[in-house]
DNA sequence: TACCGTGCCTAACGATCGTTAGTTAGGCAG
DNA sequence: CTGCCTAACTAACGATCGTTAGGCACGGTA
């Protein structure tokens, strides 16, 4: 990852304090430390300690969305209106985001909390319109009767909770690579529906 | 939830806090102005910080050993051998916990790395063996042709955090009381291993 | 040469942090 | 009445927090 700006530099160290410190324990120091730098000089490119992580969180979110879209598309050229082949890519986009920046999607899973109000509303809204494509394919495939009968929200929150799990334990140089980690989720996942 | 002693009343709205904002981001005097008392006065039930926190962890994941031996010894001897038995009491077991405390439960699964390095480890010790546990049953079930093929430890990982995020977004006054939502995940957890 | 933007520095601010010390008030047992 | 236990108090400590202000060195452009 070779970064352009000196912004993209700063994002990118505190995306790995974050996630295996957290936010808040995490100093503006800390993150100048590990770029060699005096805590003080990081004002010079950002505006406070929130707008880092809402910096780490909004482009971690437009990825998850982008990504999705793609899938999406991609699933609906390939076999129009199958829901299995739709959450199946979307499932596995959502893996490769994971996979390919563990440490900003690290962050967007689990510290939009340390968010101040409104950005915070603001994610969670996001979030929710992000589940909800999950689940929407999870109920047309229940009414076409090739996922079995399931509370589908129950079913998306828990779906998301087991592939953003990934991103607390997933290591670049652990045991299975992303793609078979991407392989094994897509497959639980649809099992996980009664996929058909 | 009657407080017996001091320290547990210390305890029961730490673990709030903890897990609506975070151990780092909760202060001494934001669990002591909760209890409408001094910060400073809280030393007297308590060594240290650190060691609430220890005490909410370590009493969810003793709850969480606690209910896996009981679900195990009942599966057992309801129906002995059985490895998709055995599985539906553990998650059904681990849900119980999660939504019948979940403050504690929410702290134990996210706040853990707050602790100091020896604590840190000796929970991650814990955790892993009672992951090894749900994954015994899992490769159990493989072995005998119940569950699917899958790689073990990945199903494991994905399963429990599946379980886990009811801890993020369970409401007890929420649509969907406590007993159905372990219903349900007891169907996708089967499911997800491909149980016959 | 003069200039400007970029990147970093030192010094310091007020606030808040976890924690210690020493004290006070009330209740119960001898 | 005396004495101890429990639970709280006030005051303060040193450290660290996020952040601001003002200045210095460098590189490319006019």
């Amino acid at each position: 990852m070779v970064e352009t700006t000196r912004r993209q530099a700063i994002e990118d160290v505190a995306s790995d304090l974050f996630r295996e410190r957290g936010y808040a324990a995490t100093s503006i120091r800390d993150i100048a430390r590990a770029l060699s730098v005096q805590g003080a000089s990081l004002y010079a490119h950002v505006a406070s300690k929130e707008d880092v992580l809402w910096g780490i969180v909004d482009r971690a979110a437009t990825r998850f969305e982008a990504a999705a879209d793609r899938a999406e598309a991609e699933a609906e050229a390939r076999v129009p209106g199958d829901p299995v082949e739709a959450l199946a890519a979307m499932v596995r986009a959502h893996v490769h985001v994971l996979t390919s920046d563990v440490g900003g999607a690290g962050v967007f899973v689990h510290e939009w909390r340390a968010l101040g109000p409104e950005r915070r509303s603001a994610i969670l809204a996001r979030r929710d319109v992000y589940e909800r494509r999950f689940r929407a394919h999870i109920e047309d495939g229940i009414a076409i009767g090739v996922f079995a009968m399931t509370d589908s929200g129950l079913a998306a929150s828990a779906l998301l909770s087991a592939l953003n799990g990934t991103a607390t334990w997933y290591d670049p140089k652990g045991r299975l690579p992303a793609p078979r980690i991407a392989d094994h989720l897509v497959d639980l996942s649809l099992r996980m529906l009664g996929a058909s």
